[in-house]
DNA sequence: TGACAATTCGCACGATCGTGCTAATAATGC
DNA sequence: GCATTATTAGCACGATCGTGCGAATTGTCA
């Protein structure tokens, strides 16, 4: 047993993950092969395969490697703000920047995921929409509590809302991966605002 | 020289580009192969290539079908309403029709080629930027002229209003595609109007 | 240190990929 | 109908893919 409380298979199972969510990131889920990962490891491919199991068990452990960063990172400093709009305006912020912050070479694997798999049924498909669906309830019961707290009008659709900026976010991803045009960090931000203003959508 | 004056080998070659666009819709523009194209078409693998040159060219090819097709249903249409916000409003509409119209079996080629090239250089991605980026303009004048007429408020920013009609499209595409919610087009709708209702991001 | 278990590697397999090359076939002009 | 040309098929090639299996290596405990 090594440190913290990890066997040897357990560490470089990890490092593979690792290895590979980074690849990931460039290039989708669908374009990970044990071969490459294997030599980004400093692996052999017996070696990964023996530890991942499958390429499409390491597909879903990447995807899900990946959301509990994004969890850690997004999602649960949010939760100190207070309730309601607060905590929205925080998670909003944060999202985007988890999509902004190393633009350019890392894309978002539930973004990319959303399109390889809408058409190709099997775990990985499962995982990614499951993701985007909890991630999409949790906006919408953000926007709820905002108009329960009356920071928002009482007419609000909360899943129209919940909608609008998961969208903004799409435009955002697309903007900085496709076209590298940074000002897409600042068209997100107004959006959110405009979105948030208190003249949300009925 | 048969109907239309078209030679045997161009009516092939179309017959290979309408097979192609249909299987490229549901897996996008990567997922082409040679071989599975062959196959749909009811020709053999040096048929089909003898008549796309390669893999690569077949992308581009079909790409530059789907775009066509595109100007032809949505984009001239919309270019016989009276300039300014009507031009703009049957513009998304049509838009917004043309991804929603055969919901369920048919992906957007631009967009899922937006997440499979916005790391991969070449023609492919050339032609995914190029195309986008050209909607994108025509968005922005659409809007700018919208201005003109005082349709849209004096501070109103075209490339922001650009950007997020857009996002709108990209959300509709993913709730379409991936979580099969019908809702989606009536909530793209909602946004739409929100977004040219007269107070447009400054 | 020696026995045993855990871990990784080397290698091979069938399948599929894009792509040339040559022969067969279909269309065309006399 | 025949010769010529345009078009398509057959086949083989090297490369790469995921995966299984036995050997080699490394780590662990007495």
């Amino acid at each position: 047993m090594g440190l913290a409380g990890l066997t040897k298979a357990e560490l470089t199972r990890a490092a593979i993950v690792d290895a590979a969510l980074t690849m990931a990131q460039e290039g989708g889920l669908e374009s990970l092969t044990i071969g490459t990962v294997a030599e980004k490891a400093g692996l052999s491919k017996s070696g990964v395969f023996s530890r991942v199991g499958s390429r499409e068990e390491l597909q879903v452990a990447v995807l899900k490697e990946y959301e509990r960063r994004f969890i850690e990172t997004a999602l649960l400093p949010a939760l100190r703000e207070p309730r309601g709009l607060p905590r929205l305006r925080a998670l909003v912020a944060r999202w985007a920047d988890w999509i902004g912050s190393d633009t350019g070479r890392a894309g978002c694997l539930f973004i990319s995921g959303s399109i390889e798999y809408d058409d190709r049924p099997g775990p990985v498909r499962d995982a990614v929409l499951s993701g985007l669906g909890e991630l999409r309830r949790h906006l919408a019961r953000n926007v709820r509590q905002a108009v329960d707290e009356r920071q928002l009008p009482p007419d609000t659709d909360p899943e129209q809302v919940a909608f609008e900026l998961a969208a903004i976010v799409l435009g955002l991803h697309n903007d900085l991966r496709l076209f590298r045009d940074e000002r897409a960090i600042k068209r997100a931000l107004v959006a959110f605002d405009r979105l948030l203003a208190g003249k949300a959508a009925h």
